[in-house]
DNA sequence: GAGTCTTTTCCATTCATCGGAAAACAATGC
DNA sequence: GCATTGTTTTCCGATGAATGGAAAAGACTC
């Protein structure tokens, strides 16, 4: 008998190992060695060798001089095919640099993705402060800014399924009662635009649009910057602007 | 005797069915049927049936409502931890909007990929002239302006492999006599930047610079205008302020 | 240079993968 | 509505690629 294909869960296909093995890598843990693969993804040693092998000879995997493996520029090249980034980052982009130039703060733009905020672009420069944020990373929706905005504009049971699960505190000032937070979602539909004080990273202040798309919010603009600095009326006008050239940008070729 | 598997070539791993079907997405063709797929990764529809089950189970990809595949976010969000993207494209991105804030213009950041010059990314704008570059996307190292960089900096072995394989023409103005390009590319290393006249667009010009690292070029940051506006000089001193900014950056941490 | 950890190779077993074929479904035209 | 054509999905028996334990080969560390 085979043990480790049957012996729990269901029988892992040869991709989907190949995907188990992908999904180690994670932002802290962007160069892994053969065996910590091995041990995250939970495959025995010989199998993952073997599929890490395969990945490298598809390009998707590169290995480096210090023995780790790396994810390689194929995958990420065709990764760029992806809607989020051929049909909304590469559009957006001209926008949020000029959104950056102006503020020289942290600028982010994200969508829904699985429950989170998928941070789908994200500029920071030296002058602004450091974020948690992340292009590629994912962030939960009642901590940050462009999350809440895109809370908000779910059909009201998504929002309930949301709010019916626990929601994580990350700082003492994170709102993590379900309630609280639906009298906020309504005020952030009615009045156009979401703050978040110091919920997520102490310190850090934040306001977010929705950018909206046949009455549909599809993404939402956000900036972050320090707490002192939250001057909410200033920079809801500056991103509503934005917001509302991406829109255009994304109407324009489909 | 089963057919397909050993009638001609090497048998492909179950993995590197996954890789073939995900190579088949092209910027022309980013979201794809069943059938496609079959007939661009030459898989037996039924093979391709299950491999793409897998890969859609896996997040790799995604069926949109028209019933075309894409690549899906998880995939995407996972290239984003490939080295050019979270090392150089990250870091460099914020000194690019600013370049892109100067000029108005076209912005391109490039790396050497398997003899290719590979767009880390690009900023284009509404004032800026089309051009054939995307991020994620591939162009010949003779006919741009990054490429030529990119090029020039290499060992001379490399080069003279480069130049034994056939150049290819783009456009009438494209340099594809290995001598002439030779004599040009020593130019580029003493002088610090390339000069695109036409070669791969008709009506774009280019000018590039390297960003070196340890004495090594590892990048370089371009700008694609109109072939009138192609006032060399003063591009390559505001190019080389953003390299030298890059490089900076990439200094700082790590 | 012994000890520990990581990576690679080997190989017999077996089960997931394979693709042809046919069924189900969808789109289009008449 | 009813063929017609194209696309997608399901089925299934045969087979060999994938599997993982074990042992060998390297790579570090002290």
């Amino acid at each position: 008998m085979s043990p480790a294909r049957s012996t729990e869960g269901a029988p892992i296909s040869s991709i989907g190992r190949g995907i188990a093995v992908l999904a180690c890598f994670t932002p802290r843990a962007h160069a892994l060695t053969l065996s910590e693969l091995s041990q995250k993804s939970k495959l025995p040693m010989s199998s993952t060798h073997r599929v890490v092998a395969e990945l490298t000879t598809g390009g998707f995997l590169v290995r480096g001089k210090d023995k780790r493996y790396r994810i390689g520029t194929r995958m990420w090249s065709i990764a760029q095919l992806a809607p989020v980034s051929d049909q909304l980052r590469e559009r957006a982009l001209p926008t949020l640099a000029r959104l950056y130039e102006e503020t020289g703060e942290n600028i982010t733009l994200a969508v829904l993705d699985r429950g989170q905020a998928l941070y789908v672009d994200r500029l920071v420069g030296e002058k602004s402060i450091p974020s948690s944020s992340r292009a590629g990373g994912h962030l939960p929706l009642h901590t940050t800014g462009v999350g809440k905005v895109l809370l908000a504009y779910l059909d009201q049971e998504k929002i309930d399924a949301y709010l019916s699960r626990p929601l994580q505190r990350a700082t003492p000032y994170s709102i993590t009662d379900p309630e609280k937070l639906q009298v906020e979602l309504t005020e952030v539909r009615q009045r156009g635009y979401a703050v978040v004080r110091q919920e997520l990273t102490p310190g850090n202040g934040s306001v977010a649009v929705p950018i909206m798309r046949r009455g549909r919010c599809i993404a939402a603009v956000g900036i972050v910057v320090h707490i002192n600095k939250l001057y909410v009326d200033s920079l809801v006008e500056t991103l509503n602007k934005a917001a509302e050239s991406i829109a255009h940008e994304l109407e324009e070729s489909n």
